[in-house]
DNA sequence: TGCCGCATACCGACCGATTGGTATGTTTCA
DNA sequence: TGAAACATACCAATCGGTCGGTATGCGGCA
């Protein structure tokens, strides 16, 4: 079940239509969803307008193409990352957390998730991008479920694995919603070092008191 | 310093000031900034438009004025909490998760905060609201960093009380986003009990495993 | 080989609706 | 009686979306 297919538009991957969709996750992550109206995607995208609704039927169907989009290369680009290697599944989620600090730029104005910033604004209007979202979201925690699962039974706890990998998502939407806030990414860094040391404690996993 | 002298708007308390103050956290909450036009905030106050610019000079203005009432209005629901009595700080931070724990109503839709629900989509096109949306979330991280400092340093923990209170603020915020993507307030609840339950690790609290 | 038929990809002027905001009143009350 | 508190009509700009048209490429057929 690739993302791809589940959207309904377009099957080609005509160029205009790539980069629209990344015009979309640039844009919508900076400005929002109402924030970015159709000409500034097409001005981003290099594209006119004629070529936007050949691709996508309506703004709100580029939004749900865009959250797919954003989740199956999130997907990939987790899939290969390097704490997937290490043994044990505890070490793997605080691996999780590290990878995750590392990608924190310094620019607090894309310092947020697509799906996040999407869902917030269109939850009442748009059923479907709401789903897309929640997919994404889900996509994402379901890559850190069965770590949870395999942890958290070692050590003979009885929390719900799937609560504990949805939370992680949580405090990292959580932590964008402060960046913003604050106009800095140091809140952002320090709510993950919560979480990471939440994980370390529930896994009798060593903490080191690194500052910064 | 009251919230109400730091907005630069008329200070009177006109009735129709109130009452769109009032309308503005609901459907703000509900609808996002840009999805709420002036009209749509006229008519949920019973006001007409002439009686909006009377009171606010743009509606930039009004969402500042807003934010700056949302964090009065909880600052002064939070003072009288029932958990700010107890003796260990501890337990007051505990008590804290409670208190908002409590206050997670089963509808979605009214299920976030005014103020990230705002800084995301205003962080780039008014700095203003962006302002005053942190004030609001550090007024509310202020009322927790003494209890923080003194429960960490207590256990001899050289963790930023500061960095703790905001985190909580952080974990509120990424649950509410949690719970609008799921269309559901349980994953909120969860978040805040794995919150809860980091708090009592890093306390030594003792904790009761409570379902649901 | 050359032409036809047709679908995809794309263009840009245009449309009605809605937006935030204004100008000019009228009412209310100290 | 004068200023504050509203109301109403209106405006320019912008919004998402439409529509008639063009350019290009490909399979089939004489």
């Amino acid at each position: 079940m690739a993302a791809e297919s589940l959207s309904a538009e377009s099957p080609s991957s005509a160029p205009a239509r790539q980069k629209l969709l990344g015009a979309a996750i640039t844009l919508i992550r900076k400005n929002g969803y109402a924030g970015t109206s159709v000409d500034d995607l097409c001005k981003a995208a290099g594209v006119t307008k004629g070529a936007f609704f050949h691709h996508f039927a309506s703004k709100d169907r580029l939004a749900v193409a865009a959250a797919d989009h954003f989740t199956s290369v999130a997907a990939a680009w987790f899939e290969q990352a390097p704490f997937l290697a290490l043994e044990d599944p505890a070490d793997r989620l605080l691996g999780y957390v590290d990878f995750r600090l590392d990608r924190l730029t310094d620019d607090v104005s894309t310092c947020s998730c697509l799906l996040g910033a999407l869902v917030q604004e269109a939850y009442e209007t748009s059923p479907e991008i709401r789903r897309a979202c929640f997919a994404g979201i889900q996509r994402q925690a379901g890559g850190l479920e069965a770590d949870c699962a395999e942890a958290l039974a070692a050590r003979g706890l009885s929390i719900d694995p799937r609560s504990l990998a949805l939370h992680t998502q949580a405090v990292l939407q959580g932590a964008f919603v402060i960046a913003k806030a604050a106009g800095s990414i140091q809140p952002a860094v320090d709510s993950l070092l919560h979480l990471k040391r939440y994980l370390a404690l529930l896994f009798d996993k060593p903490w080191e008191e690194t500052p910064q």
